[in-house]
DNA sequence: TATCTAATTGAATTTTTATTCATTGAATCA
DNA sequence: TGATTCAATGAATAAAAATTCAATTAGATA
């Protein structure tokens, strides 16, 4: 058996869990090695036996994000209203259901916003969708009638800034429920 | 003339906002006291005869933002979801006619957020209105009609999230217009 | 069982960052 | 003007954090 393959896979799926925790709920900066380890009970040494920095570490969360969070692909809707109302769905769902989905997805926006990311991670992290993402399916609604009037790329970034906000919370604090998508997609629907 | 002390404390305004705007586009933890100390042209030892550390520039940030944004005093309104109007707009002209304030506002959220935050500053931030605050009013506002349906905690969490993505982007980047206050009233507001 | 390989440790080292300090020069004041 | 105070510097020190490494143990393998 792979046992000893596969122990190590496992261990490196620990470490990798605990820095997601910790880098989201302290940011990257303030997460110290020693924080990582402790949390996986391991020496800080060992760590580095796992991980070559903790820089790596970090741009290997990066890029699982850039793949777990594909974002739901839309299916074929009849209006545009309904895509968003189906990816606010979507992206809550997945975020209920793995808690690590909600943490990667912030993880992702602070390496994208923050000018303390390494400039190389950061350019990973910028290649998921951005803030102009949503603008021609606006403009579709807009002509169709579905969607509220005003510049395409000022209700897509409403829009997303309130999905990262809500998903910010979310991800630290399950306590309080996520809003039915229905009411975020209130932001984009004409009246 | 007080010409000296005036000196100082303009020096120390420099300084305060150069923290300000370091703190908010990296993170407490990211800023090192040589970039602020860089950023106004000032020598690292001058910086700690301004201020005593690094924790101590942050904790009068933290207390400037408590104090800097109270938020708009809801002036008596006839129905609830004028009062999110008005406090919509309110927030969002403030944040566009004073950048500063809107960046505050940014420091204020990661200082609560964060498990990085000293304890004792975090306690400080966290005297600022806080998730629930709106719950009274959603409650009003549901009898009366204006308001969705749902729980009123969860509602007032989605709106406060919301409010806060929108002010993290347009902290550390104002080239995307802040929306109508109108399309995020929506969020709460009964169809 | 003897041997080899990989996991693990903890202490040592290096690097980075915060903070101090002795010293200088300029503004104020007596 | 001479004395005094404070802004200012930059190099020295201290503290914190990342990273390395020599040595040890446990597991696999022959």
């Amino acid at each position: 058996m792979e046992t000893r393959k596969e122990q190590k896979e496992k261990r490196r799926q620990e470490i990798i869990c605990a820095a997601l925790e910790l880098f989201v709920s302290k940011g990257y900066a303030a997460t110290k090695v020693t924080d990582i380890a402790e949390r996986v009970n391991m020496s800080t040494g060992l760590l580095f036996h796992y991980f070559e920095s903790k820089e790596k570490l970090y741009e290997e969360l990066v890029r699982m994000g850039l793949e777990g969070t594909t974002y739901p692909a839309g299916q074929k809707c009849e209006h545009a209203i309904d895509f968003f109302t189906q990816f606010t769905t979507q992206l809550f769902s997945y975020m209920k259901q793995q808690p690590v989905m909600a943490k990667l997805f912030v993880l992702m926006a602070e390496a994208q916003r923050s000018e303390a990311t390494p400039a190389h991670i950061r350019e990973i992290a910028l290649k998921v969708n951005t803030i102009e993402q949503f603008v021609p399916i606006i403009e579709w609604g807009q002509q169709e009638g579905t969607i509220r009037e005003g510049d395409p790329l000022v209700i897509s970034n409403a829009f997303w800034c309130c999905i990262q906000g809500i998903a910010e919370r979310y991800a630290t604090n399950r306590e309080i429920d996520l809003p039915e998508a229905d009411w975020v997609v209130d932001l984009v629907r004409r009246r």
